[in-house]
DNA sequence: CAAAATTACTTCAAGCTTAAAAGTTTAATC
DNA sequence: GATTAAACTTTTAAGCTTGAAGTAATTTTG
């Protein structure tokens, strides 16, 4: 116990509900992740990342450009093409040329690559709902509500759904 | 639009809201961390580990344990020692022995440390509350209060505060 | 049309992250 | 006292992540 509790006199009274939610937010985060990596490690072998890429292509079977995918995610650029180069190496997925752009390179599913996260999001969807079972579908409702008014400046393409 | 809108029958109807949910936090959790990134690289030439683990230090004055201090960041073990050698290296803290134990390590502040991080702390605060600007005190606590029983079975050891 | 700017993707270096293994020291048990 | 188990930290290998630099193709513009 020493300094530290003199919060500056900040200007908005609002900030230190601010900050409280936001390090909730974070733990939350955090646990959900944990547990989640873990669990996606020892079931399928595999990680978030993966499944996240697998999931975005899932919900788009025409294909997403990597440029497009990257943004998807709210992830750089550089950062795809690792994960998908080693999606691809395990024939999970595949890169296609796009017809009048040589740049630019289509990725999608193969079967197999829908076939396994169709496994992976059925057990996925399950361990969420464990996770939050301390809440019921109307809290759900209004944190998730509550959460996209904090995003109001800031979203704009929107995704979601599994 | 094709398959994928068969929710395959979920036991639990809560399910689509939690997962719903949970994707939301996940993009809130992205958005203000990708924000708060760029503005510590950008203003202090930082990270968000090295903010934690300074933050998790400044509120322990004393020092902690390097394990105290994954576990207080729910990082793994192994990761708090390269954050902590390189904020070491720039003498923004230091690794002290531990009296009755040769094993331990305990870890805290230089004064240098102490300066820097009050300087970031206080520019962290507004940026969260500026990014949050959508939720008034009371919208806070909501999510707050909501978020944190969703927590109900996992958290025992409790932190917050800056 | 040619130069310039933009777009798409990859590569790179540095740092973050984990799980697992290894290294020390301490505590407990026999 | 010796053996075993536990606690604490570091090291290691593999993957994730970013920002920046590099390559190539496309679009814009003078």
């Amino acid at each position: 116990m020493t300094a530290s509790k003199q919060p500056v006199m900040q200007s908005d009274p609002a900030s230190k509900e601010r900050l409280r939610l936001w390090l909730r937010v974070l733990k939350v985060n955090r646990l959900i992740e944990a547990e989640l990596r873990e669990r996606l490690r020892a079931g399928f072998d595999s990680t978030l990342p993966r499944f996240d890429v697998m999931s975005a292509l899932y919900r788009n079977p025409e294909g997403l450009k990597m440029s497009a995918l990257s943004k998807m995610l709210m992830v750089s650029n550089g950062n795809v093409t690792g994960i998908v180069d080693r999606l691809t190496t395990e024939g999970l997925m595949l890169r296609e040329a796009v017809p009048g752009d040589k740049r630019a390179a289509r990725v999608r599913l193969t079967h197999k690559g829908i076939t396994e996260f169709e496994r992976q999001a059925e057990a996925h969807e399950g361990w969420v709902s464990t996770l939050l079972a301390g809440l019921d579908a109307d809290d759900c409702i209004a944190a998730t509500t509550l959460l996209g008014n904090a995003l109001t400046l800031k979203t704009d393409g929107d995704d979601d759904a599994q």
